[in-house]
DNA sequence: ATGGTTGTGCAAAACGTTTTGGATGCCTAG
DNA sequence: CTAGGCATCCAAAACGTTTTGCACAACCAT
């Protein structure tokens, strides 16, 4: 079994890295010895240990994991699909599964999907392959859903942060978005608001629609509802129509997350109305950027870090007993933060 | 070969997949035909193939990739080391080496590690295990370089946005970081500022080596500096420890990352003073928070995006190769965003 | 008839581990 | 002397693919 050659760059210089085998003959036993050696599967000579233990570091021997992981069944990796990295709320909960995996030895691959379905596939397909143990799944594209529900029972799944609508028996852990409109109805109410424009999220996000229920419900005002899609632009847009139709009649802006309320901020203020003595403004998320806006935004937290630890630690306890986690479901707190950009309400000006 | 039984939450359900050979029976063929017919390797006769496929979909047959793996000697995974994913920066950066990856069809494996030594030697590990194929190493904590050094050369990595201090023959794509601070100085010595207050990171980090060294260069004045870790609460404890001891005589602050600012920001505020009225403060970075913060923040705009594809990409088109890449450089542009923080400097106010 | 080509499919090796059922020799208790 | 126990170690199977050399038949041109 001759070393092959490899290239780097375009000269040959590393070797074929040692096997097994190789680290067998050169200390004068089989490999069966040496992986016993290696894992203390089963007890071996001391002597004999030591001599393997020396070639092996002679050699600098590393066992294959990819051929470990073959023989055990399971690569101590799983995936977690999230729509956008760069979003503060994805990257916290990202933070939050990269620390519960790696805390029980296992690896994270990024799935990061912007919300395309093919994306979303291919990355779904890791699983039917086996080549991750499970998958955290934080709200990917809806016209995925029927996809995911396929694979739902059958392999090891986690929903983090939203749960799909229509799909059941899974592993879900979610912040109290309802709670969490709640607490922002309460907080308008209380200052005295009657009209509101709130800013939700596609109708297929079931957080989405619980955050606006959670409001309306506790605001008991009127409630103008429009229909974005998370992002900056689309509040921008809502707002920015609305006020050149003449037709913003309300004195408070709720938005379902916080980059949607930047938006209406920005077309707010290029319409020359002032936040919060004009108009008052609520997000959701208490995204970092929240707290360092000008005026500083009220909003609710939402416990992103958690969510993506809980979700984690959940599936992982079955996981790694080769199980499929049964339905269970993990609300986690979410706490309003009043900032600056919620006052009382002034007399409603028609505009 | 009797399938196995899998469990689900405590009840037995799920049975073993079925492999290569198990699709081979079904379709009275050998798993070579099974094989050839799935990859157009070798012509296979069209009724034959018919046949098989149904077979495949009847029994959701599905190659295990980790057997494929094997094989091939490559994993078509990579890993992307960097310190914090919730950082903005590292978020936007690992959010290009994410597409880069996809479009080879690359997975990444996401390898969070707080500057934790232990953390980064344990992912280092999956490269010397061939776990994954290469890796892009965005600045990780200073003690593990040697580590990273004994790898270099005989596994394929690239280093982004950092070239860590005595590693070369490495492939590197980092931003301009000289030309940035050379920006800075530039900016605030037309501004007449003529003392300044420049925060740095941690000596072993070229990057804010060299973002001080453009700017003293280019600001030519006096400038005192003060070492700092990159960390918001460092910006903080600096400026407000000179503050305390009356010792901040300068009209401008030039912190080497928008973190430190923010924290500078903070504890000029918490004194009474008034950013640019008084003093002027400069980021690095251009974090989303820089542009919302209260005043917006002047800072050098950093490729993060672009640092992290080209790394990754330049990395992979060695990778698919089996070769290890070659030492090269790629710096990228930057570009300075003169916002509301700096201001022309006031008479100096001996305090 | 002969030799060559083409089409089709299979067997076996290889990738690098871990696991399991012995085999071997030695010691000790009966 | 023998049966059982213990300490060591090994051979072989298994994990699930892809690759390669070959066999076999059918066809064509000479």
């Amino acid at each position: 079994m001759p070393p092959e050659p490899y290239t780097v760059g375009r000269q040959v210089s590393v070797r074929r890295p040692a096997s097994i085998k190789d680290v067998a003959a050169a200390a004068g036993v089989s490999p069966t010895t040496v992986s016993h050696v290696l894992s203390g599967n089963r007890p071996v000579n001391e002597h004999t240990a030591a001599r393997v233990r020396s070639v092996v570091n002679r050699l600098g021997y590393v066992p294959a994991s990819l051929a470990r992981s073959l023989q055990a069944g399971s690569t101590s990796v799983i995936g977690l699909l999230i729509p956008d990295i760069s979003n503060t709320f994805f990257a916290e909960l990202a933070k939050g599964a990269e620390d519960a995996a790696h805390d029980l030895g296992y690896g994270l691959i990024l799935c990061n999907t912007e919300f395309d379905a093919d994306r979303e596939d291919r990355y779904l397909g890791m699983i039917r392959s086996r080549f991750i143990d499970g998958m955290v799944y934080a709200s990917g594209s809806p016209p995925s859903r029927r996809r995911l529900e396929a694979l739902m029972g059958k392999f090891p799944i986690a929903l983090a942060d939203e749960e799909v609508e229509g799909l059941q028996g899974a592993l879900i852990a979610t912040a109290d978005h309802e709670a969490g409109g709640r607490l922002v109805g309460e907080h308008l109410r209380a200052l005295g608001h009657r009209r509101a424009l709130m800013l939700t999220g596609p109708r297929a996000l079931k957080s989405g629609v619980a955050r606006a229920q959670g409001f309306v419900r506790a605001f008991g005002g009127e409630v103008v509802e429009r229909v974005g899609d998370f992002k900056e632009s689309s509040g921008y847009r809502l707002v920015a129509d609305l006020l050149d139709r003449g037709g913003l009649d309300c004195t408070a802006v709720f938005a379902a997350n916080d980059l949607m309320a930047f938006g209406a901020l920005t077309a707010l203020r290029e319409a020359g109305l002032s936040v919060p003595d004009d108009i008052s403004v609520a997000g959701f998320d208490d995204i970092r950027a929240a707290s360092l806006a000008h005026p500083p935004l009220t909003t609710v937290h939402q416990p992103a870090y958690d969510v993506g630890r809980t979700a984690t630690a959940q599936l992982l306890q079955y996981v790694t007993r080769g199980e499929v986690p049964p339905a269970s479901r993990h609300t986690l707190p979410v706490e309003l933060k009043v900032r600056g950009s919620t006052a009382p309400a002034t007399a409603l000006r028609h505009r």
